[in-house]
DNA sequence: ATTGAGACCTGTCGGC
DNA sequence: TGCCGACAGGTCTCAA
């Protein structure tokens, strides 16, 4: 389900019921996430009170009043449910097998975590171990930030032998990005998934146009993904390339047929006449 | 250091 | 209906 715009939307639901309340009960039903839970996690959480609730990449990360993070991913299938009504614990048969963890929270809101894959995380970390934390102190720049544009982008890619759409991919380069938005990027900025990445770049890591193209591209491709995603539902809307073989090329008077093809794995959608 | 392949796990969907 | 393979919005580890 996630990248970036979905994941900014789970902040948006979880931030009016987390932010200023305190963990009362934590319930670890299934502790074989991605990675395992501290043995303490539940200790730890206990009594303490949300400061803030953020998002970096595609992590959610809530400011604890002990100093510690806890830092959460949704994997491929996480999600989360809030339950305003539900009293101290959800009634048996609001328990789905996939509820892995649940809060209660002293706002008298139950935050249900549900990962039918588990391919998610929690994981609670002291300010050290957040400042030392070997993905999250890598992550490239928000995209949507000012630090994020086409000088950034092209210095990422300089040198790079990878496709555009790995370097993409590649929470280094730039943070948030999936495999959706990437290939909605690509198109949008009219530059080919299978181009090389370090072309966008002069060999010094200076922007090429393509590379101004594409750090707009991305920008604009998100935000509008976001404005959409805090509506309704995530998978309500469909997309420009995603998912669209044997379509035709949505760009006006470009007369293209959607492709797709694997790269790294995954899919990846493009219209080879317009995306050069 | 960079890069691609495979692994992790469960569910769904289409074809036979 | 049942079985089987392909595929799913993400990382992580490993070997070249």
């Amino acid at each position: 389900m996630p990248e970036l715009p979905e994941v900014e939307a789970v902040r948006g639901e979880l931030e009016p019921v987390m932010t200023g309340a305190r963990f009362v009960e934590v319930q670890v039903r299934r502790p074989d996430l991605r990675a395992p839970f501290p043995r303490d996690f539940r200790a730890r959480l206990i009594g303490q009170r949300v400061d803030a609730l953020t998002r970096r990449a595609k992590y959610l990360l809530a400011a604890l009043s002990s100093r510690d993070t806890l830092v959460m991913h949704l994997g491929m299938s996480g999600s989360f449910r809030v339950d305003v009504s539900a009293g101290r614990r959800p009634a048996d048969d609001m328990v789905d097998r996939h509820d892995h963890v649940v809060f209660s929270m002293s706002s008298g809101a139950v935050v249900t975590f549900n990962d039918p894959r588990r391919f998610g995380i929690m994981e609670l970390l002291t300010p050290d171990q957040l400042a030392r934390h070997s993905v999250l102190s890598r992550l490239g720049p928000e995209p949507l930030s000012s630090h994020f544009n086409a000088a950034a982008l092209a210095r990422a890619c300089k040198g790079k032998k990878t496709t555009l759409k790995a370097a993409l991919l590649d929470q280094r380069t730039v943070a948030g990005l999936g495999n959706i938005y990437a290939s909605e990027a690509l198109h949008v900025a009219g530059l080919s998934p299978l181009r090389r990445a370090s072309t966008i770049a002069t060999p010094s890591g200076a922007p090429r146009e393509a590379a101004v193209r594409l750090a707009a591209a991305i920008k604009r491709v998100l935000t509008r993904a976001i404005d959409r995603a805090a509506g309704r539902g995530y998978r309500s809307s469909r997309f420009r390339v995603y998912e669209r073989a044997g379509e035709p090329c949505p760009r006006p008077r470009c007369g293209g047929t959607i492709r797709r093809r694997v790269q790294l794995g995954r899919s990846t959608f493009y219209c080879p006449v317009c995306q050069r």
